[in-house]
DNA sequence: CCAAAATACGAAAACGTTTGCGTAGTTTGA
DNA sequence: TCAAACTACGCAAACGTTTTCGTATTTTGG
């Protein structure tokens, strides 16, 4: 409602012209210590408080950084914002967050809300649905910095930021192999998903390595309710040829094999092995305690945000480098993986 | 950097002026029909984005809400949020998110920071620390809309929105005497909190009613650091006069449970039943599941953002009832407090 | 001592909207 | 038929900043 008092009354209050009370609250060169001294002790006593948008109007900046994420009841997600918010708080900036929940359409609303400025920057991981990229090209045609992480979009020519995904995930069906594993299935969410590829590769390339066969039935690609994922793996691990491990290329399905495992009379990790990306703190309570492979999600957020504010905050700064910057996961093995 | 055209350059392509063309858009009766499709027609054509922060300058509106939490990580603050995001999006409002990491200092920055107009209402839960509140108070004098939920502020006369935190502790409570409790610990965050006090006095009326004592030793009143609680929970669990039965009024502190249990030689249910507070999608898988008192957290933050913005879209409405909504908690019980 | 430079400030424009007011041209009504 | 009312649009101000330019006063330098 009252949105406190502007710089032309504190001036007033004064006897200063508002752009003298400006240049010295903007500690200007060309104003005088004293002058200084009482602007700003003027503006305490009134409480004075910049309009924000006024600067923005002006400046053509609104010092807010918009975060899209298909996800928010996810501790990668919310660990990567927490990440984002500490740099962009220590600069000034504001974030605005946005859920997809892993709807595109939801997807192309939110960017063409964001084509107006609103935001200075986007950072986002795209949804496990988003093949068609027209909404995302036009973003950065548009010149508005934007950069990716964990769901990335290769085409966009900017920077991205993801783990080490091949790698993990070789090491990870590798630990499996050496657990003792024949029969290691693969369980995901889409195929379109730059990460999931990445994953795949690693784990199909550790299979090879081993002289084993990737079986086109175990690779599980899973849908958006939990229910039926449960369902799905419940399903597989009463086939015939049932896998004996498992590496889950999201913490959910992690979750919902251990709920399909429940239904059944396997017994992990004896009968099956599993190990899975996972930003959870309570793996370490289930029962068996779970292995993960755990993303810095909390620094792949900060980097994210040093990135993008040394863009807005330098004069003349170069366009993001199309590159993937890559920070490594780590490993944790728990009880899920273990012999006997 | 280019923020698109303006309403002027839309008016010059259209030979039009630049009211006409506002007027156009927002749909006034006194342009033609004509004119409006000629103008809707252009800006479809030139992709006119109007800019926010004109138009917030010029309403003195900004179209966002501010949502300030405790605990990003935490699947009772996201469900919240997603949905105040559902019904925000409905009515073209934007969400400014800030996480206070229960940090009083924190949160009165953040505060202070949306003194100046930047949102146009604020939806908060206030810091586990928040004991002086001079800066709600402030916001809440300069007349910003503002509610609580779940953490809430009385003194503040305005409106709150809590589950029946009294009452489901109170259930739950006596759902563990029920399964033969004698003695029946309570563990919390802090002492200051609305939540809290109201949790205690279900759990301690629980007790009396069934001619049981509260301990003094018995009341958990814990830290911020995971580590440290479980050293505390381990203590009270080693100690000799134990507890049999467990009510959490913090998710985090039944997990710091489970984990403390892991170090004894006991088990749940036979040797300790335990009820928490809990979102967690993952309760049921825990072994052994784990029985919970579930917020309606989405309700909750739908109606939040339902009141608010009726409040800002509706031209004179009065200001907020200094009441608290109760929205009803749900108990599922599970493995951890059954009988055998 | 006086021109030139430096200091410290003010006036006004600009950012992109919306809106109160004014006004041609047209329609209405008795 | 002609004043009155209506229609459809334009002009200009306003929102609160920042910044360019201008200028009165003081300081500097040879």
């Amino acid at each position: 409602m009252n949105s406190g008092i502007s710089i032309k009354e504190l001036a007033a209050a004064l006897n200063l012209a508002p752009s003298t009370v400006s240049r010295a609250l903007n500690d200007s060169y060309e104003i005088s210590e004293a002058t200084k001294q009482k602007v700003i002790s003027m503006a305490e006593k009134l409480n004075y408080q910049p309009n924000p948008f006024a600067r923005s109007l002006r400046a053509n900046k609104s010092r807010t950084i918009a975060v899209v994420i298909p996800e928010r009841i996810n501790n990668f997600f919310a660990k990567v914002i927490d990440g984002i918010e500490e740099i962009a708080q220590e600069h000034g900036y504001h974030l605005l967050v946005y859920n997809t929940h892993e709807d595109v359409e939801k997807e192309k609303k939110i960017l063409s809300l964001l084509q107006n400025g609103r935001a200075d920057a986007i950072v986002m991981s795209v949804t496990s649905q988003t093949s068609d990229i027209s909404h995302l090209r036009k973003i950065h045609e548009r010149g508005l910095p934007l950069v990716f992480f964990d769901r990335i979009c290769g085409e966009i020519p900017t920077t991205k930021f993801i783990t080490n995904d091949y790698e993990s995930a070789y090491k990870g069906t590798n630990h499996l192999i050496q657990q003792g594993c024949k029969k290691i299935a693969f369980l995901t969410l889409s195929k379109d998903l730059s990460i999931t590829k990445e994953r795949y590769r690693g784990y199909s390339d550790a299979l090879k390595m081993a002289n084993l066969t990737p079986e086109p039935t175990f690779s599980l690609y899973c849908k958006h309710s939990d229910e039926d994922n449960t369902e799905l793996i419940l399903k597989l691990l009463q086939s015939e040829n049932r896998p004996d491990g498992i590496i889950s290329s999201v913490e959910k399905l992690a979750i919902s094999t251990y709920q399909a495992v429940r239904k059944t009379n396997l017994k992990i990790p004896y009968d099956l092995k599993i190990i899975t990306f996972s930003n959870m703190s309570i793996a370490g309570i289930l029962n068996p305690s779970l292995t993960t492979i755990t993303q810095p999600a909390e620094t792949i957020g900060q980097e994210c945000a040093k990135l993008l504010i040394k863009k807005l905050t330098r004069p003349r700064q170069p366009d993001f480098l199309d590159q993937i910057i890559v920070i490594p996961s780590q490993i944790q093995i728990r009880e899920s993986t273990m012999v006997r």
